[in-house]
DNA sequence: CAAGTAAACGAACGGTCGTGCTAATTTGAA
DNA sequence: TTCAAATTAGCACGACCGTTCGTTTACTTG
């Protein structure tokens, strides 16, 4: 890897701590600079514009979610459990920002302000509601879930889920959060349960 | 009503759709002005500091709040109708204001940024937490939901339905969020119905 | 009508924002 | 070791931020 790509990689993995704090809009380019110890237009070389910082400061928090949740969750087994360490797994994706997750935040920042950040979040949101349904999928095929159980409708609670646990968690800092979240996903899986 | 409370009023709510649609901090002095047809000094001598002007809109929009949520929803009989109500009632917030819940969006802002914001949201957050365990309660003392259903579970559930539907609705525009949330919330009421 | 208060104004402050330039430095291959 | 290319720094800009100030206009009260 060549010393730009290093120093860039840098940036960008300060760049996802901030936004997770402050947000893609808060994320400002002599914070960012001053974090890593760059001048702000040796910085400002990289991206050549801050929606090119914010975008591919999203790209970026996207391989880290499917590392951290997506990959883990598919290596386990098929059906229900799949279902379980998916939700674990996101519930571990909240600890790696110190913010929590940005696609929470991202998602408050841009629902009003259309542009290519929000055209980026809504693919991703999708995908991600797409994830959750396919292994929902499989949960049925493996005779887990009830035959008539729908993948989106279940992806859908399960998302909110996450949310209610995201918000619960950050502004009542709350241990209760993760039994609440916990129950709840017990109390989904039990309903769908065949 | 004296003239300045009278403009004061005027502001907050102008101010309130801002803030629904770019957030407390994006809610600016200026543009406020602007919209307003104030001078900004003429305007900012209402307030005195931005975080005046940022926490008397949290308070003029739960003035908002309980008009248009709690009210109308203690109005229905109580049990089951009053909770489902409840949630009708809040899917009809959403259209009060023009970029959604503002609490969604603050509570997103401050969950990482101490100071009297977060303390007055968090705040405001038990409390509908609680307003929604309340109502959850009565409906197991007339016996339309179980004896050992725990209202506060009940009440994170309902309030992370209520995320989903924001998220949903707000980024990817469906008419399907909708669907998702009366889905949801049927399954929820059938799960701990008596 | 006069006096006094309340409300709104315009101009300016120091700061920070994103973004251009140009110059210096570092890097990596020949 | 040299040299072009890639990378970083320095400096300046216009715009907007929250805030303060002194002044003017609009109301209320005696």
């Amino acid at each position: 890897m060549s010393k730009g790509q290093d120093t860039k990689t840098a940036i960008l993995d300060e760049a996802l701590q901030i936004a997770s704090q402050v947000g893609f809009e808060g994320l400002t380019i002599g914070q960012l600079a001053e974090r890593t110890e760059m001048s702000k237009s040796g910085l400002f070389a990289h991206f050549r514009s801050k929606e090119q910082l914010q975008l591919q400061t999203l790209e970026h928090s996207r391989r880290w979610f499917i590392d951290t949740v997506i990959r883990p969750a598919l290596s386990a087994p098929r059906g229900e459990a799949r279902v379980r360490a998916l939700f674990d797994a996101w519930l571990g994706w909240e600890d790696v920002l110190q913010g929590g997750c940005v696609y929470v935040t991202a998602a408050v920042e841009y629902d009003d302000r259309p542009g290519a950040m929000r055209d980026a979040l809504a693919k991703h949101q999708q995908e991600w509601l797409e994830s959750i349904a396919t292994i929902v999928r499989t949960a049925v095929d493996e005779g887990d879930f009830r035959d008539d159980t729908d993948p989106d409708q279940f992806a859908f609670e399960f998302h909110a889920l996450t949310l209610g646990f995201h918000q619960f968690v950050r502004l009542l800092d709350d241990d209760l959060a993760v039994r609440r979240a916990r129950a709840s996903i017990d109390r989904l899986v039990a309903c769908y349960h065949s």
